[in-house]
RNA sequence: GGCUUCAUAGCUCAGUCGGUAGAGCAGAGGACUGAAAAUCCUCGUGUCACUGGUUCGAUUCCCGUUGAAGCCA
């Protein structure tokens, strides 16, 4: 199996930071995991990694589409396995970066998915009435999707229209790559400051401006709506709340976040942890390094 | 100085015609296969400001104290 490196962790925890000298360390070449960050112009709002922090390390995945054309976990699975291929046979090693564990979990996982599918978004019908319709066809799906959750109702009917099989059916948990998880991390009360200063930081770096460049072209699309720091600031263009209330609203946002993905990494995926130690990052870099030599034998 | 109102969860407040209390927000936990920075589910004990009184029983009524706001001087 081939041998690849995670480096996940929560929003701000410092991800970026460690996975430049672990690459360095290791011969790598990094490929993101950020749903966000996927896309170009998406700089300060999704925090992305400059061209000088690169410092010279190939980096895959990055501002690979525009905000107006679509993108989904589909798409990522076929991207990040590429990029593996890739840089496996160049004779380094990939480190895959990011917070977004589904994307993580769909590339390094058997998940399949099928090549067709029906894009239905039955807009006239309730949720009550798509999910009645859902386990008359599908009754595997009772207790495993909730009847309020609309956009997981959607996917396994259209999952089901396509494929004639129930999307539960679907799960597995066979890993297909020889994969270290490292998460980084700290304690909850840290990454909450880390989490406020950083969007203070984001403004005065310009994020209303990158924000608005969108809004004045009318561009509401997925990223636009649905990312962290420009819905809340189209809700300020719109003149829906002030820009105080933008701004807490996307730390408060954040902090969500941040929660929901431990809650993912810590029960979909095999993740080692280690406290970040921001007042001597080497302490961390040292950590992990130990951690990477003794688990992956890279140098077979 | 006098009068009035207020003091309840981390915050904003509701409520108990006297039987020790509950919403929103914040916060916490969880689910997760084509939007995942998405979507959805679950979770509320706190000296009811303090002291005394009435009462079988007071957070609730009464006296006083402290603090806050407003009005009058």
């Amino acid at each position: 199996m081939k041998k690849v490196i995670v480096i996940l962790g929560p929003t701000g925890v410092g991800k970026t930071k460690l996975s430049i000298s672990i690459a360095k360390k290791y011969n790598g070449e990094i490929i993101n995991a950020d749903s966000m960050q996927i896309y170009k112009h998406l700089d300060i709002g999704t925090a992305k990694i400059t061209e000088e922090e690169k410092e010279g390390i190939p980096h895959h995945l990055f501002d690979i589409k525009e905000v107006n054309e679509d993108y989904s976990i589909y798409d990522y699975q076929k991207d990040c396995r590429n990029k593996i291929e890739e840089i496996v046979n160049r004779g380094h090693i990939p480190i895959i970066v990011g917070g977004t564990g589904l994307y993580i979990k769909s590339a390094l996982y058997d998940y399949k998915f099928s090549t067709q599918t029906t894009n239905n978004n039955y807009n006239s019908n309730s949720t009550e009435e798509l999910y009645n319709k859902l386990i008359k066809l599908d009754n595997k799906c009772i207790g495993k999707i909730d009847k309020n959750n609309r956009q997981r109702i959607i996917n396994a009917l259209n999952f089901f229209l396509t494929n004639n099989k129930s999307i539960t059916e679907n799960v597995t948990n066979k890993i297909l790559y020889d994969a270290i998880f490292i998460g980084i991390t700290t304690n909850r009360n840290t990454l909450y400051t880390i989490i406020n200063e950083r969007v203070d930081k984001m403004i005065t770096q310009g994020l209303i401006d990158e924000v608005k460049s969108f809004y004045i072209k009318n561009i509401k699309t997925k990223p636009l709506t649905s990312g962290i720091g420009y819905k809340e600031l189209y809700a300020y263009f719109d003149k829906k709340i002030n820009l105080e209330e933008a701004i807490d609203l996307i730390k408060k946002n954040s902090r969500h976040y941040a929660k929901r993905q431990y809650t993912f990494f810590n029960h979909q995926l095999p993740v080692t942890w280690f406290n970040t130690d921001y007042d001597n990052f080497n302490n961390t870099i040292n950590e992990v390094s130990k951690y990477i030599d003794k688990n992956l034998n890279i140098y077979s």
